[in-house]
RNA sequence: GCUGUUAUAGCUCAGCGGUAGAGCACUUCCUUGGUAAGGAAGAGGUCACGAGUUCAAGUCUCGUUAACAGCUCCA
């Protein structure tokens, strides 16, 4: 007999070798028939594999991750079963699942894949399910493996192959379709009840750009039809918040051909918004004791020699501008911490002087490749809010700390309450990708994990996504409809001090070596300004919103009367567009609703008469009336309100 | 950068060898209204750019540019 124990702590006793089909059997056939696979002491097991000694159990739900990677994966193989009686000169990649479903990565030699065809392979994979086929694991030896796929010419399947130890070599098989495959799995393709292909694009073979390109095929698969209708739901309210389609409908960013790719332009709605941002994070900043700077766009090319940026990057960089006569050669600059390394040297500076906090909204530039521009997500040239924290190696932990509670103030205040941090750290097996002394290293990490720490953030960490200089901590939050986005980063920096040769004089009146701390709570204010416009879908608060108000007057007769009011507001601090179009109030009520405009105020006859003004709330409708200082002042409260909650 | 898809009016899109279309937006006129679409008329396009095929090219072919999806990359 086996114990085995529950979440719950309870604990009953088994025949050796019963699986947890067996076992959720036991307690219930409801449960039984839930239940996708099982974590054996924390192992993902398949329902019909035999468990032999005691251990801790949790069966898992649909729910369960663990639960949906095995179905991805299974519907994987599934897609790939169908594929193969589909094109049958098919050469398979790897087919993993991912975060929402799952791909597989095909050569279909001079066959394609087009989205016209994805129905019929929809077609087939149901087809496959109604069969009731079983999936089935075979353990088999790494010479068996190689003589099977070569057999089959499945060459990439005996690359993998070759790099794995034999013993340790699975198959699974479901009708005619085996293949290499680590598992867990579902112990049969039944459940997978709704299928959807989603797109198709090319992908590298192993990730490798010199490889060849297969055709990656994405899908996703449920228990049951009314999931997929609310994923594909949500990919459309996804669709309805895409911040390039925000962006030109409220007039806030456009890009054009004749400036560049990549470049963005900030229209006046736009540029409001982010003023007012900037403006929030230098108060906030300034609390914090930060200075303000301000740096050229371009930096003599030995800024960046001696920076260390022009051996990594100067290759990948928009390339050099060069004066016509005296031959002098400029970069564009590509981050703001040479210039202020810069700033840090134009004085002598004692331990009294640190921590030296220089800030600066720094516009940069930088070569992305063509297919990664996206919006306002991946551009060209991007202003950062950028500061550089200059300490002495003993204030690091402190200055680290404290930028962990403004990015923490500032992501409250925009209402992100979901918040994610990832400490990237060097890739052990790789020390020459990375500049600086293990020495150095060691310090920067060990500093940045213990801030974590101390501030009870639950970091999760990650090898080899430092950067060249050192490591970081990255900020990542969820918006309204659970995505994820990569915002703030800090990084400790004992790289640059050295290579600028920055020093102070300490107590002892001898020189040292400052520590520096780069950070960027928002990123960039392009990227901040994107995750802002999908997470409200475009519905800012009312401090940030570009137009506050718009007054709708009854009829043209109260137009002149809506100016007065308009300026009125404005005088006293309230953003207010006038809608003077002929047309009949209901008309305009709809047409102001669709433009997020937070408050409507109807004004005709009566309000004229009686200096009020009709309220109407955005998307909730009319709020009854109020005098025109009562109404100034409504909305000066709470966008105090929200000022004061940071 | 790579693979694929796309490019028609300010916006969203139809047209797919034979005289450029719709809805919304815009202009003018009528209407002067009370909480989610009042009516009429009008203006607006070298069909991204450049070659080619054809009697004839938004429409077919090739190239360029840009956008989109994915990959690779991201100081």
């Amino acid at each position: 007999m086996i114990k085995v124990t529950f979440p719950d702590g309870s604990l009953r006793e088994y025949a050796k070798g019963t699986t947890a089909f067996q076992i959720a059997e036991s307690i219930s056939p409801r449960l039984a028939a839930d239940i996708l696979v099982a974590s054996i002491n924390n192992e993902v097991y398949e329902l019909n594999r035999p468990i032999n000694y005691d251990c801790n159990i949790k069966l898992h739900k649909w729910e369960d991750n663990e639960a949906k990677h095995a179905f991805w994966h299974t519907s994987a193989h599934l897609m790939a079963e169908a594929l193969q009686e589909l094109y049958p000169n098919i050469k398979f990649g790897i087919g993993p699942a991912i975060e929402n479903g799952f791909y597989y990565d095909v050569d279909l030699g001079e066959d394609t894949i087009k989205e016209s065809d994805f129905a019929k392979i929809e077609a087939k994979m149901a087809e496959l399910v109604n069969k009731g086929e079983q999936i089935v694991k075979n353990e088999i030896s790494k010479n068996d493996a190689l003589a099977m796929f070569s057999q089959r010419n499945e060459i990439y399947k005996t690359e993998l192959i070759e790099e794995l130890e034999d013993g340790t070599i699975s198959t699974y098989t479901q009708g005619a379709f085996t293949d290499l495959c680590r598992g867990p799995h579902l112990v049969t393709t039944a459940p997978i009840k709704a299928i959807k292909i989603l797109s198709v694009a090319g992908a590298y073979w192993r990730g490798d750009e010199k490889r060849k390109q297969l055709t990656r095929l994405y899908g996703v698969t449920f228990p049951k039809k009314k999931m997929l209708d609310e994923y594909l739901t949500i990919l459309e309210e996804a669709k309805k918040r895409d911040h390039r389609k925000i962006g030109k409908e409220m007039e806030l960013f456009m890009f054009t051909e004749m400036v560049g790719k990549g470049l963005p332009i900030w229209l006046p709605k736009g540029t409001a918004l982010r003023l007012r941002l900037e403006e929030f994070l230098k108060k906030i900043q300034k609390r914090f004791g930060y200075q303000q700077v301000m740096t050229p766009h371009i930096g003599n090319k030995q800024l960046y020699v001696t920076s260390g940026h022009w051996d990594h990057y100067g290759k990948d960089s928009f390339q050099p501008i060069t004066t016509p006569e005296e031959g002098e050669v400029y970069l564009l600059k590509p981050m703001n911490c040479p210039h202020h390394c810069m700033i840090y040297k134009n004085a002598p500076r004692s331990y009294k002087d640190l921590p030296l906090r220089l800030a600066e909204f720094g516009t940069v530039y930088r070569y992305e490749q063509s297919g990664e521009l996206h919006g306002l997500t991946r551009v060209r040239s991007f202003t950062q809010d950028d500061a550089h924290i200059f300490c002495r190696p003993d204030q690091v932990k402190d200055e680290f700390t404290k930028v962990m509670d403004i990015i923490q103030i500032i992501f409250k205040a925009l209402n992100f309450d979901k918040v994610e941090a990832q400490i990237s750290l060097r890739d052990p097996n790789n020390h020459e990708k990375y500049v600086g002394s293990d020495d150095v290293w060691e310090k920067a990490e060990t500093a940045i994990v213990e801030a974590c720490q101390e501030k009870g953030l639950d970091a999760k960490i990650e090898y080899g996504e430092a950067a060249f200089y050192g490591p970081k901590l990255d900020f990542m939050v969820r918006d309204a409809i659970g995505r994820r986005w990569q915002l703030g980063t800090i990084q400790v920096d004992y790289n640059l001090p050295e290579r600028f040769q920055l020093e102070y004089t300490g107590t002892d009146n001898q020189k040292h070596q400052p520590v520096m701390i780069h950070r960027a709570p928002f990123g960039s204010m392009e990227r901040f300004v994107a995750v802002l416009i999908e997470h409200t879908g475009g519905k800012f608060p009312l401090w940030l919103t570009p137009d506050q108000v718009v007054i709708l007057p009854i009829s043209e007769k109260f137009n002149d009367y809506a100016y007065e009011l308009q300026n009125s507001l404005e005088e006293q601090n309230v953003r207010a567009i006038v809608d003077d179009r002929n047309e009949k109030i209901g008309r305009k009520i709809r047409d102001n609703e669709l433009k997020r405009i937070p408050y409507m105020l109807i004004i005709g006859e009566k309000e004229m008469e009686t200096k009020t003004v009709s309220v109407r709330k955005q998307g909730e409708g009319d709020k009854g009336t109020m005098t025109n200082s009562e109404f100034a002042s409504y909305i000066n409260n709470e966008v105090e309100a929200q000022m004061n909650a940071y």
